[in-house]
DNA sequence: GTCTATAATTGGATAGAC
DNA sequence: GTCTATCCAATTATAGAC
């Protein structure tokens, strides 16, 4: 315990949970695999953390990460937002997509809204103002997560093939409009 | 087999697959769940299928049903084809769902990029004129998934509460500009 | 075509010694 | 905190009688 180098066998576990169910998903990954990859005992992994969901909702969080979005100028949001999500890490992605994956549980459904909201939606809805802007904000943050749908599940290869600052500018634009509607 | 009313064994295995699957997944769905919802023996499902995973690709299928995309006028094709997604009926909704929350697995990711491709990208793309068409239809595709993806997977209470009417108007107005660009 | 029986494996989770 | 041993239920898939 006072050396630097070795983490707990609870850490490890941790580690290797949080890699195993980015990678395959929650049904893809089984106790005594993430046991495995943790070089300790598959009981140890119920033992420390109460069953293989509960460690699954333990590691899978997706970070708030730094939130450049609260600081971006108003009329340059929409542009900022589209980079934000195409600029995600890996982790931050998979762990998207394994709570995506795994939603049909309504714990997982559950802890994917929390993401949604706390990355797309609540950042645009700070910013914006009028009767209808809870609208625009879901709105806004469902034309976001439509570029993670179509990159990552879906997996569309004119996008996939596309520069980025190309798909910032135009999708950026559109995302504008309901940031700040001209009309 | 002269009867109209009684459904073959395959038949009955089939229909309560396709249920069973839209409603649960691929990983929530046992061999035996299937065999008792038809009626019959467990083994007779791997025996006409092949696989589970067979028979699931066999079952989920996205139809193109109608597809009024093809006729719409191109000057408000934003508006019905946020209207056309709106309008899934619950079969192909579900399906789709079971597709996105499958697509782990690489053959399930291969069908529904296919059902992607033919009900968003290929209606869009067949309308559309000009160098960055390809790209256009990519992107609107992926605004129009952006709704799938808000409301039936992450479940938006904001926009679940929406009328469709006022989302059919404000999303679809920014989908036709990437149908009928103004620059 | 259908069913009985079961193979062969794997799953999550637990008891209890150390 | 850790590991050995194991329980027990469930899984997909198959073999062979009828």
């Amino acid at each position: 315990m006072a050396d630097g180098g070795a983490e707990s066998t609870q850490e490890r576990i941790r580690a290797a949970a949080t890699a195993l169910f980015r990678d395959r998903g929650l049904a893809g990954t089984s106790v005594r695999q993430i046991g495995a990859a943790a070089s300790a005992d598959p009981s140890l992994v119920i033992r420390h953390f109460g069953s293989k969901e509960l460690l699954f909702l333990e590691t899978m969080r997706v970070e708030a990460e730094h939130q450049p979005l609260f600081d971006a100028p108003l009329n340059d949001m929409g542009r900022s937002t589209v980079r934000f999500l195409l600029d995600f890490t890996d982790a931050t992605r998979s762990t998207f997509l394994a709570l995506l994956r795994g939603s049909n549980e309504p714990a997982i459904a559950d802890r994917l809204l929390d993401a949604h909201r706390d990355l797309f939606v609540a950042p645009l809805r700070a910013r914006l103002t009028g009767p209808d802007a809870e609208l625009r904000a879901g709105l806004a943050a469902a034309l976001v997560g439509g570029l993670l749908y179509a990159l990552w599940v879906v997996g569309d290869e004119t996008l996939l093939a596309t520069d980025h600052s190309v798909i910032v500018d135009r999708y950026g634009a559109l995302l504008q409009q309901l940031i700040t509607p001209t009309v």
